[in-house]
DNA sequence: TGTACATCAGTGAACGCGCGTTCACTGATGTAC
DNA sequence: TGTACATCAGTGAACGCGCGTTCACTGATGTAC
């Protein structure tokens, strides 16, 4: 019940509606209407996912640990589909969160931006290893709907946008820029799929500060020694 | 029936068993027993993975595939964890083969064949992308397993050698080596993982042999110009 | 401000489905004598 | 070479389970007057 409480303050329900609502959760113990099931079917649903990975996802899983009955879903999302569509969106937009954190710490370099960028793509990778999965590795969501297309396809410009202020030339009218693109975008991609399945040993082994470092150092080489191709 | 004795053939039943066998089939026109069905299930395994994705693969299914019925894949595979697992080992063999393949069209210097392995690996996993997701993105097969544990270790092995011909040091012994090894093979992974995701759209929408020149300087990018770390 | 009523959000029972597993069975093969 | 018998490889019915979906329902909320 606190926590319910809680998830209605926090979305700025009126106060007036919070006061009837919270009379009611204390005479019931237990409100009928939750107040904020959206959020908690997507925090379900995360965790959910992180438990039993995408095989083991169900609607009726995310429901029981919403403690919500199963029918309940539908009212918020159609399906597993359109729960699994609004998670990855939401996670594109803590994956773009996840690079400006490690962005707001480094130089204002270029190159230094753009490592940076790659430290907390590999942060939020490692960090939400199902989310990110799901994210990059799945076709459970629709990834034609608009806002997931849109949270997804902003974190592919944001990393065009930086390609361009390291090589000097726009990886959109430029061939060998896009390639640079794609030379950055693998590495650091492939860094974080074989640290996730455990077998980038020699990296996962590695004490943080160092590898940090190391990939830092794999970034930069994707990115510099162009143009002979 | 004629691919029943085919198969029976392939794998060298003595000629006194085949014809009984043959009479058999003869007379039934539907043989009581298969004659080869372990790789025939290792064959409906495959197509049902490549169908129905990792989430959809169902035991079921793969004998309904090899038109036995679903108690009897029990005889040769514990259960569907054993038998993605032989899959995924049979998988790895053929991962090395598509690098072999490759490897043998390529100048013998080094650094030709760490990149004709990475068009190899690249091959396989665009050819086959959801036994690669097997290997390589899942824990539905017994990674512990002697024999898949020995398939996966020899691909990896084979590029820490490659990678010790080309930088002349060896990557068990030395700290950079080691570093060099997870460039090459985080490039080559990201670059086929995006490939298979369909994001790297750039690089898929290139005409083939443009393509493979391009993947060839990226991966020679992870491996070039080290040493700065 | 109070009341009536429409709408919204959740319940819980019921359904049909495909799944993995078990089990008694049977046909075919291989071997001992 | 023939026969008896053990073993192997397959069948098909049965089971219990969790799943997504549907549906009539009810409690709570919001709004018109």
């Amino acid at each position: 019940v606190s926590r319910q409480i809680w998830t209605a303050q926090r979305v700025g329900v009126s106060s007036i509606a919070m006061d009837t609502h919270r009379d009611a959760a204390r005479r019931h113990r237990r409100p009928y209407h939750h107040g904020d099931l959206r959020r908690a079917l997507l925090d379900a649903a995360e965790e959910e996912l992180t438990e039993n990975g995408i095989e083991g996802f169900s609607l009726r899983g995310v429901a029981k640990r919403a403690a919500v009955s199963h029918a309940a879903p539908a009212h918020h999302f159609r399906d597993a589909t359109g729960l699994l569509t609004a998670l990855a969106a939401l996670g594109f937009r803590r994956f773009v969160l996840a690079q400006d954190r490690r962005q707001s710490e480094a130089k204002p370099d270029a190159l230094a931006q753009l490592i940076a960028a790659g430290l907390g793509y590999i942060d939020f990778a490692t960090t939400h290893p199902a989310l990110f999965r799901l994210m990059f590795s799945s076709n459970r969501p629709d990834f034609t709907n608009a806002e997931l297309a849109e949270t997804a396809g902003g974190a592919f410009e944001r990393l065009v946008a930086q390609v361009r202020g390291v090589v000097g030339a726009d990886p959109r009218q430029d061939r060998i820029a896009m390639l640079d693109v794609m030379a950055a975008w693998s590495m650091v991609h492939g860094i974080a799929d074989l640290m996730n399945s455990g077998r980038a040993k020699p990296l996962l082994q590695m004490p943080t500060t160092e590898r940090e470092s190391a990939v830092s150092e794999l970034l930069a080489r994707a990115i510099r020694n162009r143009g002979s191709v």
